[in-house]
Formats: structure tokens, C-alpha cells, sequence
DNA sequence: ATGAAAGCGCTAACAC
DNA sequence: GTGTTAGCGCTTTCAT
């Protein structure tokens, strides 16, 4: 049964394969007894057409490039899914690159994704990503791309974030709440648009309360669970902090092993709010409250956002949407 | 400097074609001088293949195709990232489809791969998945495809497993060691493979130790949360258990949740152990002890087994790799 | 309303 | 050692 062909069916229908392509595109041009036919025929041999051999024509793929900078993390591994959720509805299908927070891995990607000729990029910026000229490769070539959490800093793009600053206040905010005076901050990268925005909500809701702003709480961590640990200690130890605001998920999971390790009673001392979509929050040990990210509607809006684009006739403005965080607090 | 092509680079060298193509792929019946006034061309515009046209002429697209029930989860996203590792390091593109535990996702997952060209697949089927004709068209096809996890009954296939059996032994023995004598097991669809293999290791430990199977004490349950709080607070209102044997990722946090629902008083009589591949198991609340799969590894070795197998000349004999389980204790 | 033919970018059999 | 040619499966212009 394997591989039939519009040639072949236009052998046995004897008609030409022109006849037979524009016949299964539902083209004005041809008959209903003739599309009819086709149709029927093609069904019957369950033809499927060559996606492939239709990329090369039309210099199209069908196809869309994700590249993020891990798979394996509860945020994105859930905006994939999202992204996946919408491309099978219109389908597409989507490509997959990680870049384990290595620029030349973003790089590297970007090309691959431009050969396989995929009709348009969504990304989230490696955590090394501080210029952005590979970005203009894509620019200049009118691929569109869409950004989500961790964008370039430029406001004509196609970008998917959520309110960080938002949700950042309202995390500090929870803190302060409880009586918390010494609110440590331990995030992403400077360089990453997240860490900025939830940086200024955490400052800015201190100073809205009154708190002074200790530049020396503010720890920038890599994903090194060591890295974290040192950092915990140093903080409780030598600046005597009475609670933690943890910028990013993975940063969150080490930082709680982290404080577990100071012991049952230094825990308890230690309040903890922070950004992460672990499912079950409730079930962690250190308490934490935790901020969410809607992934799978950033995913599907995502790849909605740019599947509108790439099929739209006149491409319109660059659109940016912002989602709301939400908190799990368990009390 | 816009896709460039061989033709342009033969315009440009004034040689055909098919001479720089040849020259390209280094080809024995080709010039050293014009082997390297061609490669140095080529790399000076950035040259770069069309895979696209490759695959068309070769029917071969160097990606492989990862069917899996679902991404957003912890096992299944860090054999991605084993599988992308390595298609990476060769070359390979990787698709990746979710079934959402569908027979139907199965099915069309298939047939999107195969309309893709797509060398290989490597798959972990649906919980759904209790017939195996699909599998048969590629078999027909003679597209290779490795299984993993969640493998269909037959020997002489392709696989990448751990010993589940000795896995979920092991993991039982734990809760008798501790002096458990009702031990509940809550487990994933019994068509799976893994299921059969977990459940044979729980009750063979429990017959090793001279406790009764009681039947009554299996469950199978869905990943519907509310199925498992219903089935966990049977367990132990009616059926008085006194352990917990939890056989899958989802099904493990589920369960965990349902039993953080008893109480303070209550959880600290149930001991849990059970198969999950979260990162960080001690920061659990209900206490778990886990039984870990090598997911990065397995992965790894699938994707590697799979290229092995695709780029054979003499197509081997089918091959199963089995891996071993590895259990955390907090203790 | 239908067919013939060109061509997307590449590879490979077949010349010379 | 290099060029010519055909063709992978499809879309699309141009004839008819």
C-alpha cells in the first residue's frame, strides 16, 4: 500500500497530475464529477501527500521551530505543551531545540530551524544571551518568530510574557505580609528580561513598604545546586535574612533543598515565596508559596500568536501579550 | 546573502552541479584542487545544504520521530532531553508527538511521522494502547523504531527498558524491611507493559516475605487526581493499610497529594515508596522513598540504538538494552 | 475544465 | 575528473 503518488493516481484515474493536485486543493477550476472522483480514489488508497516534496515547491514547511532552554523543567516542558496543544489543531508540526543556556546552542539552532525552512520560530533567550544580532538573521529574512519569557529587549516584536513585575510585587508583598523584614532575592541572570522586571517588583515593593533595599541580598545564581547551597548559607548565616523570594524554577527547587539542609528549626524561620510551576507545591517540605506562570496558555498563545502571522495575508503589527501570574499560597 | 544554492556556487566556479556536489561530500572521483576551491567557496557564503531537497532525492530526512504519552512530566521529558543529546551529536532532527494517552494520537502520530520521511521512530506507548496492527505498518515498512518504557509484547524488537520487575521488588522489600504487612499497590493500566512487570515484582516480593496478595489491595487508577484520593482514602479508612507501593511518575504525586489530605497524624502511619523521576524526591512532604529510571540515559541509549540501527548497512539483529532502577531513601 | 511542462535543490547513473 | 541528464513529488504557469 506503501507511498502512492499523484502520478499514480492519475494513471488510474487517467488524468494528469495537475488535474489530480488541483482536484485534492479543491480548486474552482476543475469539475465536481472529476474532484469527486479524485477524492474518492485518493481516500481509497489512502493517499497522503509528500510534505516534503510540497516544502520544496512552496519553499514552506508547515512546520514551526521551538527553541528554549530546557526541556526538562516544569515551565517549559508545560509551554511545550501548549505549543504542541495548538500546532496539531492547525497542523503544524513543531521542532524542538534546547539550548542548555549556551549562546552558540541558540545560534546553532536558529540555523537548523532556517534549513528545515520551518515557517516561523517561538523562543525563549538562552540565559548567556546578551546581543542579539543572530536575531536580526531571522528579522531579515521575514521569518516571523514570537518570544515568550525571556524576550529580547525591543517593543516591535511578537512576544508572549507574563506580568513579572506583577508578580514579583505580590510575592515580596506576601512576605512583608508575614512580618518579614530581611527579604533576600536569589534570580536568573541579570542579562534576562525576567530576572529585570521581577527584580524591580521585589525593589519596588520594598520600597513601597518602607524596607530598605540591601543590594547584598540580592544574589544572582546560576543552576548549580552547590552554587545555591553556599548561597543559602551565607544568607542566613552571616546576613541573618528572615526570608527568601526565589526568581526561577529550577533556582527555586535548589534553593529549597538548599534551606532544608540548615535543619528543621532554621526552616522554619525562613519564609519562602518564589516563581516555579512544579504541580504539586503543596506537597514540598520547606513551605514554599508559590508563584505560577500560566504555561500552557503562554504556549498555546504562543503558537497560536504566530501561526496567525505566518498565515496571515498582510502581516500585521507585532503583538504582545501579558499574562497574569497566580499564587498558591497554602494558607 | 539569502539561501544560496549549488547552482550558484557551480555559476560562480564555473563547474556543474553535480561536481560540487560530489566535491562537497567529498567524493573520491573529484580533485583535491577543486575539492578545496569549492569547500572554501561554499564556507565563504555560508553555504548550507537543503535537507529538504536531500530528503525528496534520498527519502531519507535524517529526523526521527519520538512518540511518548506526554511531555509535561517529569520521566518523559528527561528522556527527551537523553534522546535530543544525542540525535544532536549525530546530526538527527527529532520530532517529537504526544498521544495524551490516546490509541487515535497514537495512530495519527504515526502516520504524521511517516508523512515526514522520518528515518526512525522511538516510541512508549499510549495507556490506551492494548492492540498492535499500527505497529505493524512500520514494521512492513521496514522503518526502524525502538521502543522504550512502555513496550508491546514481543521479543524480537528493538527496546530500551529498566528491570521493573526488580525495580518495584525492591521497592516493596523497602516497606516490609520497615515491618509493613498491608501493603497497597496503585498502579498505571494493566495492558501496559510496565505494569505487569511491577506488579509481578510487588507480589513476588510479598510471596518471597510470606505475605498474602490481596487483590483487593491493587488498584488501577487513571491520572485523574479526584480517582486517586477516592482509591487512597479507601485504602486506608476501609482496608486499613498501613504502605503505600506507587507504580508511576504522575500516579506517585497523585497519591502523595491524596495522602497529604489525611492529615499530619494519619500520613506518618503510611510509609510510600514509589517509581517517580522528580528531581528532587527529599523535598516531599508525605515521605517518599523513589524509585528512579536512568530516564537521561535511557533516552540516550534509544536514540543511539536507533541511529545505530538506521545507519547499518546489514540491518542487525533487534536489541534490548536493560537498565537498572536506582532507589533514593531519605533514610 | 484539463494537460504539458518547468522547476524547487539535490543526488546519482551514465556519459566522456 | 568533470559534465549531462533524469528524477524525487509536488505546484503552478501557460497552453488548449
Amino acid at each position: 500500500m506503501s507511498k502512492i503518488t499523484l502520478k499514480e493516481i492519475g494513471k488510474a484515474l487517467n488524468l494528469s497530475v495537475s488535474t489530480v493536485s488541483r482536484a485534492l486543493r479543491d480548486s474552482y477550476e476543475i469539475g465536481e464529477k472529476t474532484k469527486e472522483r479524485v477524492l474518492e480514489y485518493a481516500k481509497s488508497v489512502h493517499y497522503r501527500p509528500n510534505p516534503i516534496a510540497q516544502s520544496l515547491k512552496v519553499n514552506k514547511s508547515h512546520s514551526i521551530c521551538v527553541i528554549i532552554p530546557e526541556i526538562a523543567n516544569n515551565f517549559f516542558s508545560e509551554v511545550i505543551n501548549g505549543i504542541d496543544y495548538a500546532a496539531y489543531e492547525r497542523g503544524y508540526n513543531v521542532f524542538i531545540f534546547q539550548t542548555h543556556e549556551s549562546y552558540e546552542r541558540e545560534v546553532s539552532s536558529i540555523h537548523l530551524g532556517m534549513d528545515r525552512r520551518v515557517d516561523g520560530f517561538i523562543m525563549s533567550l538562552s540565559g548567556k544571551t546578551d546581543h542579539y544580532d543572530h536575531l536580526d538573521l531571522l528579522k531579515s529574512e521575514e521569518i516571523p518568530i514570537v518570544y515568550f519569557d525571556r524576550v529580547p529587549p525591543a517593543n516591535n516584536i511578537n512576544k508572549v510574557v507574563v506580568n513579572n513585575f506583577e508578580g514579583a510585587y505580590n510575592g515580596t508583598k506576601q512576605l512583608i505580609n508575614k512580618g518579614k523584614k530581611k527579604i533576600a532575592h536569589i534570580t536568573t541572570p541579570l542579562i534576562l528580561s525576567i530576572t529585570k522586571e521581577r527584580l524591580e517588583g521585589y525593589k519596588s515593593c520594598l520600597r513601597d513598604h518602607d524596607i530598605e533595599v540591601d543590594e547584598a541580598l540580592i544574589k544572582f545564581c546560576s543552576f548549580d545546586p552547590q552554587e545555591a547551597i553556599d548561597i543559602v548559607n551565607k544568607l542566613v548565616y552571616e546576613d541573618q535574612i528572615d526570608a527568601l523570594f526565589l526568581g526561577s524554577d529550577r533556582l527555586a527547587l535548589n534553593a529549597l533543598n538548599a534551606v532544608k539542609k540548615l535543619g528543621a528549626s532554621m526552616q522554619n524561620k525562613i519564609e519562602i515565596v518564589g516563581f516555579t510551576n512544579m504541580k504539586y507545591v503543596d506537597l514540598l517540605s520547606p513551605v514554599i508559596c508559590a508563584i505560577y506562570q500560566p504555561a500552557l496558555e503562554i504556549g498555546h498563545a504562543a503558537a497560536n500568536l504566530l501561526i496567525d502571522y505566518i498565515e496571515a495575508r498582510r502581516k500585521p503589527e507585532p503583538k504582545q501579550i501579558v499574562l497574569k501570574t497566580f499564587m498558591k499560597t497554602n494558607d
